[in-house]
DNA sequence: CTTCTATTCAAATGATTTATTGAATAATTG
DNA sequence: CAATTATTCAATAAATCATTTGAATAGAAG
């Protein structure tokens, strides 16, 4: 694409040329769909229509983005039949993300801003760490909440977590006791469905908080993964 | 700036709003001469004048480049007198920097291209650990060759490592042990002045490594650094 | 108070980007 | 082999971005 100095002594250039790629891949991280695509497939591989779907894009569209990640190097595909299927190419990728959303999470003033306009009472949703998690979980102190997908809770989630989608939530709760700590997790640190779900529980009076992070975290941090129903 | 969904039932709009904060944040990263400033800003505190002078660009448009930096929330600036010093605004900062050079290092084939085009020998210019460094320096056992401007090199520096310029590289070449090993480093992994400077001492027949990543990494690692001329 | 300097703002232009649309490709199925 | 399906390519208009230019601001020095 973009022309390369041709001989090594044209150092302006080449120092030109370098940051241009890097920024190749700045570019890509541009754009909330390709962010949420990502997030998306930080979780596993995907195909295109789910991928669309999830993301209310186009097919085409989708896959136009899907080749700007792939052209930065982030994301690669896998040829089976009929379907494409897009996979993050590397967890250096994951550690890319967490690193922007870290900087976004301290530095934006307007991020701080949403969230606290989304959840009424921001310290009463702390979220739980996840190796306190993991202890609470054995002892049978809590119920964990899988509010993503049924497909991809199938991929991989907490072990004895619950799937249970927001849709579904009304009637689920009917079944709670109501003492029972709830922690709520989905796909990322800022995945909308657990906020979601923890404010609709407290609402409720139910004692719902976050998990620290969501799913792609827990796996990534060597922590133990369930699969299937 | 972008409308904030009101009510806490719009998921959507909610969703869209978090992922565009962290776009903007991407976006940042998505031009070369911003991330020209950011590596430059890594080193520490900078005047617009100084920056300008360095990433090539006017004054103005520098200007304009670290105003949605900071934005961003990357930068902070601070006004002294007449002037206008701009820093970054976290340590997590340069982690995001380096995960971004990690990952185009990675998965972008055109950067090892243009790598590979710029040294001839690659294997011969790996580089040398900083903690390996540190031991051999204290031993008189290399020559440290600190190759940013002076300006730089008294606002800290790897301790015992001497500033020579690029520009005065050839004059300090007479003057060295043909059998002295030589570890030459400048601002982060891949700043042009490292690589330029270990390929033109090997070309005259000296044992010359690059220092691996550059001053930001090694002061991010807790290392001792040294600071005045 | 006036002049000078460093920086920022504002407007204009040319270049990219985004989302949409419809056509093209490639592998499966009947 | 034709029909079907999933995906990608190509072309478009609207929106956004990068850079340049010249003017405006704010503090320092005389």
């Amino acid at each position: 694409m973009a022309a390369m100095s041709s001989n090594t002594s044209n150092k302006g250039s080449f120092k030109h040329d370098l940051f241009a790629q890097f920024a190749r891949v700045g570019k890509a991280l541009s754009n909330g769909n390709r962010l949420e695509l990502l997030e998306f497939l930080a979780q596993g591989e995907r195909g295109v229509d789910e991928l669309a779907r999830v993301s209310g894009l186009s097919v085409a569209n989708t896959s136009q983005h899907l080749q700007q990640l792939r052209q930065a190097g982030l994301v690669l595909s896998r040829k089976d039949g009929l379907k494409v299927y897009y996979r993050l190419s590397g967890d250096d990728v994951i550690t890319l993300l967490g690193a922007l959303r870290g900087v976004a999470e301290r530095h934006v003033a307007d991020v701080e801003r949403l969230v606290n306009s989304y959840l009424t009472v921001k310290d009463d949703l702390e979220p739980i760490p996840r190796d306190e998690l993991l202890g609470r979980v054995k002892h049978d102190l809590v119920t964990v909440l899988d509010v993503r997908p049924p497909e991809e809770y199938a991929a991989g989630h907490v072990p004895g977590a619950v799937n249970v989608p927001l849709d579904k939530l009304e009637q689920y709760l009917l079944a709670l006791d109501p003492q029972q700590e709830i922690v709520a997790y989905c796909r990322g640190p800022h995945c909308v469905l657990a906020f979601d779900a923890v404010a609709r529980l407290r609402e409720k009076g139910l004692k719902a908080r976050r998990m620290q992070d969501g799913f792609p975290e827990w796996k990534q941090a060597g922590l133990p993964v369930e699969e299937g129903e």
